[in-house]
DNA sequence: TTTTGAGTTGTTCGA
DNA sequence: GTCGAACAACTCAAA
């Protein structure tokens, strides 16, 4: 065991319970690190100043640090992963690449092209599953199919799980086989990536894996109230961790583990939420097409409306609907966006507006920090009635009622629609229904100071039954 | 093969 | 205001 080997970094940004490290250290006497920022994914962001790359910026920064204890570094290339990684694996002369799976198609390709490359010459590509508990064809029908349906693949989940699935990879290995390269290796600045810096400092997001503790640990003194606060923007309810899950940054295998251990309702809720990740990621990978086209396809011939000014207002956060128009400037302004706004804002988009999911899903690609190409495909399609859902008829939500629901006091809204602060609680959901006097008494002019709403809700749900009806007599 | 129960997160209507 | 049923009406997965 002479030899040595480069685990190469990708949606893994940790050095423990990471089953590409561990299995390299186990192997190989020498074991080097290595990030690439690709220009593939970086060149295709539309905007110079995004707050993901900063976060993974500083996120590589740490994992270098922690490297660096542990006797190793981490070599951060700025290019094409399909050319520095083989080019790498050269330089240094190892005889294999580890990496963890990743299911998107880009990423499938890309590994593929790469592991064609080193086969070629002479070195081995392993991967691992490590981003989910199950992948792939690990949970199965009876009839040897994969689930499109929620509910049974969690039954079936939870059945297959063992302590084995969620038990960490140790670290103990590492000991005296992580190596520096035997070269000079720099960071390069966010500016050298030919990025801004955002307002991601002054967003209360820490970074990195010592990030994701603070945010663990703050989540586990409420995970119980998890259930209770989950749907309630305007409360402190969710994790926050979707970011650190999307790049690694904590180990799905010891949230899963902690949320069986805990027990209990909200933990058993959060649970859920977690399968949900690997569902959409199982998903992603047995149907590919769901990235451009519907998971089912009956639902291509939806007649979606052409209409760029109202795409614009929701874009924008000027639809008329607070709660909608709340949320999109909380994801403008943070990256950010509460799941249950999430679920309002698509179905505003889609069932409201009439508009084409894929132009939502490719606005919310770009916006959030927490992006997963396979949860947010899911989420859309599953809005957008498109995709699995067992019962995608009763998908039509009322903006103003999910409003006086979760956002009753209009606590939220008035967070991020400061015009209609004012307001009272009653008709902040619909503020075009005050009279003049109310108007003038909560110093806002409907119509000036804040916009009358875009469509009618009521007319809007008809030509919804009405576009899904034409697909159904076809 | 046929049957049966169930389906993340909803809305509306009428009593 | 609250409650239950109906709703635009189908597919999945297991028995």
């Amino acid at each position: 065991m002479t030899d040595s080997a480069l685990v190469w970094f990708r949606r893994d940004l940790r050095d423990y319970d990471h089953a590409a490290l561990y299995h390299a250290v186990k192997t190989h006497a020498r074991v080097y690190c290595a990030f690439v920022f690709d220009t593939e994914i970086l060149d295709a962001l539309e905007c110079r100043a995004d707050r993901r790359i900063e976060f993974i910026r500083e996120s590589v920064v740490e994992l270098d640090g922690r490297l660096r204890d542990r006797g190793g570094r981490l070599i951060v290339r700025h290019g094409r992963a399909r050319i520095e990684i083989p080019r790498l694996a050269l330089e240094l002369a190892v005889s294999a690449v580890y990496a963890n799976h990743d299911y998107e198609p880009l990423a499938v390709d890309r590994d593929a092209e790469v592991e064609h490359h080193l086969r070629g010459a002479g070195i081995e590509f392993r991967h691992f599953k490590d981003q989910v508990i199950f992948e792939r064809s690990e949970v199965l029908t009876q009839g040897g199919r994969p689930f499109t349906v929620f509910t049974p693949y969690r039954n079936a989940w939870l059945k297959k799980l063992t302590p084995f699935h969620v038990q960490s990879y140790p670290v103990a290995h590492y000991a005296g086989r992580l190596a520096p390269p035997p070269f000079d290796t720099a960071l390069p600045s966010l500016e050298e990536l030919g990025f801004q810096r955002t307002n991601l400092g002054m967003l209360a997001l820490p970074c990195g894996m010592s990030g994701a503790r603070i945010l663990f640990d703050d989540f586990v003194e409420r995970i119980d109230e998890y259930k209770m606060r989950r749907d309630y923007p305007a409360a402190k309810g969710p994790s926050y961790l979707s970011v650190h899950l999307r790049f690694g940054t904590i180990s799905p295998r010891e949230l899963v583990a902690f949320a069986i251990h805990r027990g209990g309702q909200g933990a058993d809720s959060w649970l859920s939420e977690l399968i949900w990740r690997d569902f959409y990621h199982m998903i992603l990978d047995h149907f590919p097409h769901v990235v451009a086209q519907s998971f089912r396809p009956e639902f291509d011939a939806l007649e979606w409306e052409d209409a760029p000014d109202l795409f614009a207002a929701w874009c924008d956060g000027r639809t008329g609907y607070p709660l909608v128009d709340a949320a999109m400037r909380q994801l403008n302004q943070t990256g950010y966006m509460h799941n249950r706004l999430r679920m309002v804002s698509a179905s505003f988009l889609t069932k409201d507006l009439g508009i084409d999911w894929r132009l939502g899903e490719r606005y919310f690609a770009r916006q959030l920090n927490d992006y997963d190409l396979a949860a947010n495909n899911g989420g859309w399609q599953w809005a957008a009635s498109t995709g699995c859902d067992a019962q995608p008829y009763f998908r039509i939500f009322n903006p103003i009622t999910q409003s006086e629901k979760f956002d009753s006091a209009g606590e939220f809204i008035r967070r991020y629609v400061p015009e209609l602060a004012a307001c009272s609680a009653k008709q902040i959901h619909a503020p075009w229904r005050m009279g003049g006097d109310e108007q003038h008494a909560a110093g806002v002019a409907i119509g000036r100071d804040y916009p009358l709403p875009i469509v009618d809700h009521a007319l809007a749900r008809g030509r919804t039954l009405e576009r899904f009806g034409r697909i159904r007599k076809l």
